[in-house]
DNA sequence: CAAAAAAAAACGACCGGTCATATTATTTAA
DNA sequence: TTAAATAATATGACCGGTCGTTTTTTTTTG
């Protein structure tokens, strides 16, 4: 250890970043080094994940080279295929990846609430408003922009778009159905067609955000649906 | 003349293609050999972006190479630049050379039908299905796709974007005027505030359209919209 | 030590863009 | 009306860099 240390002062003495890349790369060791191989390896695999949802988000798939997700999550190039078995898989996981969690927060909130499922959505709408403005409108949603860039050409990337947008609107349907039953809803609209109704209004609402800049779009789309078209 | 098609042959013997090759150039140069300068040059660049479209709309911005777009308009890579001033420039305006067609389309419908524009609207955008279900599904909208790709990293295309949806989107709301006047379409939701709607519903369903290969999305947004949401 | 995992180095292909040169068009001079 | 000079345009080879992937070497682990 010592001797490393050492080696990473004198290499500094050369170049400024040298020594900060060496001791970065020495705490990520130390960092990894206790735990079980397969947890290491997990984490590892969840951080290019999450680096992958955040930067296809705003640069696309084509537009975001691996190289770029390899050096934000300070992975070496040579071990991606470790984990992944090619860029296009790799696309396909970042997808499930992205939307686990929404559906994580869109059953909270339908949970939460029992007695007002509308409400509950909205809710759930009105924090993801709030998310987006705190991004200053930069991404929009993943689902979005890789069905637009790659639905046509990357077979395994369509069919888990289409998985991941297929569990989305199962559960919005599932909150819809018993917002009808709650008799806030109109029921002679099925619930399955009002949530493709709003997740596909609210995907066009935020590209819409994206170019203008604003968060207008979404708040009228949600504005229209839920306040209007959806009601009894 | 001779010369050069005995050349042609001879370079038949060692290679299929070079034949179809050398004799498409033989052509494109006395096609084009005696016209105005001028119309020489402006026939080239709509070229180039008749190809910009079709291949942007399926590939994508960063999933089309230049050299991709000017084989196929058999044009010499060199000579991009003397057409556009760079792929970003150039991309801003295939965007504008591919919303014009459909502005002209739906300008057509709007100004033959004067006593029911709710039905031209509707008519327009069966057109608009049928077509989508003639190219199975692929490409979408041009808009929509880069929107959600290059929306948030290109500032010139974002600005086009923002332009040729706003020249659709004034037209349609112009449409969605007359038909409140003419008493087909609520009067209580402003003209502007339905076509915002009508756009992103059908972004969306264009999205879902894409990886679902089906028409039912886009189907079922006409539908929910014309003929339900914005009745009186 | 052998086997497995990780990382470095290297791969050919292609990217958007530039450049000196070749071709064509226009102007000037005779 | 030619011929020569000049300007404008067109072009293909080429630039440095990056792409996704593969191969080779190093390190770690049992």
């Amino acid at each position: 250890m010592v001797f490393l240390i050492s080696c990473a002062a004198s290499l500094a003495l050369q170049d400024g970043e040298a020594l900060i890349l060496f001791l970065t790369y020495q705490y990520d060791r130390s960092y990894y080094k206790n735990m079980p191989k397969v947890t290491k390896k997990e984490l590892k695999r969840e951080t290019l994940l999450n680096q992958g949802v955040a930067m296809l988000m705003e640069q696309g798939y084509h537009g975001t080279g691996l190289q770029e997700i390899l050096d934000a999550a300070n992975i070496p190039k040579g071990s991606f295929y470790n984990y992944f078995g090619s860029k296009e898989n790799f696309g396909a996981e970042v997808i499930q990846h992205y939307v686990d969690p929404f559906i994580a927060q869109l059953a909270v909130h339908l949970q939460q609430s029992e007695t007002d499922a509308l409400a509950a959505i909205r809710h759930y709408f009105d924090e993801l408003i709030m998310e987006l403005e705190k991004n200053e409108f930069k991404g929009g949603c993943l689902l979005g922009n890789l069905m637009g860039e790659i639905g046509d050409t990357s077979e395994i990337c369509r069919k888990s778009l289409q998985s991941a947008v297929g569990r989305y609107r199962d559960l919005l349907r599932s909150g819809l159905t018993k917002a009808q039953q709650q008799g806030t809803v109109r029921s002679d609209k099925s619930a399955e067609e009002m949530a493709d109704l709003l997740i596909n209004a609210w995907q066009g609402a935020l590209l819409r955000m994206k170019i203008e800049k604003s968060s207008a779009p979404v708040k009228q789309c949600c504005k229209d649906l839920l306040e209007d078209f959806f009601k009894p």
